[in-house]
DNA sequence: GATGAATGAGAATTCATTCAT
DNA sequence: AATGAATGAATTCTCATTCAT
């Protein structure tokens, strides 16, 4: 999971070409172009494409799970780590639009199990963080509980995507974060006692 | 708007395809294979593959705006019809399910203008209907009114989009009718006074 | 030699068609569109697309042969019938520009044996007309004899052709028929005794 | 404007192929054939097929802007000089009947504005060198005057592309150089004072 | 580490032509 | 006469990958 300097540039390139006009763009001739090496370059450092889009996922991964141990460990209501999450996230992809484009796109990784497979457990991962914090919610009185944190952790997982994928699909012309915080708003209305 | 047998043969065909392996394996190739006829004979009934695509659009959107205006002339509740719809969509998925790959995966339709805008017209109807029903619905006393009929519309629209996809990533594993219900009985209780 | 109404009609839009935008322009899909018929109602006239290339090659000599019967036989000097002759064919070119983009392209016929037999006699044709007009100036004391007709003869449909092909490159944006004339004094002045 | 081996060879190759047999024989596959490499090797060297026909009317300009730039410089009578160009002219296209086929054909460089704006290009600057030469040599009083250098340079390249014309027509059956000097006979009757 | 040249497989599309109706 | 459907061959071009240097 450690990558060189060179396969970080590749991998984070790689990420915005897709972010930019989607994963058809992302070939070996685009992504060497816009590193401004040669294509066969490229091989020194992936063994493949595939092992390429591995390598987006992983650091993402990474990436996610560093945000959801710091979750974990924090101090707080249940209501103010699952806004202080969902927040951060929105902030996280308002700043890094093009793993927001690659992320939420399940259709890239089909060809693939290895792919799939890590997709699944990303999306995995991510729900057990917010089935936590409500089942804690929902012990402290925070949340109610005639909905199970697993519904609950679903819609609210649904919605991210949802104005996450609007915003792309509107091509970034809304505010992310502004919008987060409206639904932030919807989201405490329905889950708290 | 209206499509010959064969045309209507080839987006079939086109979808199933999408809905089997992902976008990457429809080609004029295999879709002629499928079929039965040369790569050439397409040509006859679509001018490019472009427009096998919009085909699929045009198709769905069609199959969606009779639903919706089945549901408008319906006599019931809105929580009758809220119920009535979300389960009628999960059926026809069930029994269509690379419609629902098609449908749900933004992704596919980037590249072109004119896809694009189809697939973000199909979601805005959508939500139009919802938030009809929900509307109705607040004025009629059965729904909170806390929270704005739009904003309910997308949470419920994010969470149907949700379990789609998760089913498909599943490989159509789970019953979806069944999880559509069990999502059903979570959103009435969320969204009931 | 003799053609049917749609013959004709199919000639003459094909001749269009190259005039247009070039020989690669008249395929069988845009001539039949441009008429109005299905592609398959082609083959109803024609044999094969050689054929109506021959049709073209014939209609045009025909054409020509009746303009040399006239001149023949007309009562002039040989500077009225070569000034004539040139202002005609160039009023002629006016207004069939079709006919002149087609006429001297023979790159475009030169595919078949039966093609370029027809081009190579539609030149030697005319190349007979002009040397037989300029014999006659010649011993009519009109014309210089220094240089021999077949030679000037040569000067004068070389001049001719460049001068519509330029016309043609400029894509008809100067007037022929008034280049036509001042060719004409040019040439007056050399041939003349 | 400068090639590399391979682009050379490329060049000339699809040169001859059009030489040969026309520009209809003048395909990615015939190419990469005829050099002995594959299709797609083509493409490392040429963005695209336009590109080869670009590179070879920038070739075939380098060659005249040399050879018009010798003339230029050299010392002798206008007379001379404009027999000197011919006759060379002549001798170039005799040992490179596949330029003479390429260059004349304005025909093949229609579809696009690049070339035949390449061609035009040719074409005028061709006409100034002539034109040039023959200003000059009425200045000296070797030239008859009482025709304007452009309408004369004008006759002299009708010949010219007249002549390689029919050489072309006639496959190559009769000798260019010696008819070119017999044309340079004539020539030189009409335009000497 | 990096490059340039090459490759084979496959992509979408076009074209002239045929044939049953 | 004309049409609609189909075909096979060909065309340009793209792509991931390999290999010698």
């Amino acid at each position: 999971m450690e990558f060189t300097k060179r396969q970080q540039e590749i991998i984070n390139t790689a990420i915005e070409l897709i972010a930019d006009k989607g994963i058809q763009e992302l070939t070996i001739k685009n992504l060497s172009q816009k590193i401004g090496i040669a294509e066969s370059a490229i091989y020194r450092h992936f063994k493949s494409k595939l092992d390429i889009l591995l390598g987006i996922l992983s650091l993402f991964r990474e990436n996610k799970e560093h945000m959801n141990r710091q979750l974990t460990e924090m101090e707080a209501t249940a209501t103010d780590k699952l806004r202080h999450m969902l927040l951060k996230r929105f902030a996280y992809f308002a700043a890094n639009r093009a793993v927001a484009a690659v992320i939420f796109s399940e259709e890239l990784f089909r060809n693939d199990h290895r792919l799939s497979e890590q997709v699944y457990q990303i999306m995995q991962d991510n729900q057990q963080v917010i089935i936590g914090i409500i089942t804690a919610g929902q012990q402290a009185d925070e949340f109610r509980d005639d909905v199970s944190a697993k519904e609950m952790s679903f819609m609210i997982t649904g919605a991210l995507r949802l104005i996450v994928t609007q915003w792309r699909i509107a091509e970034y012309t809304f505010d992310l974060e502004q919008e987060g915080k409206r639904l932030w708003a919807t989201i405490e209305t329905l889950v708290k006692k």
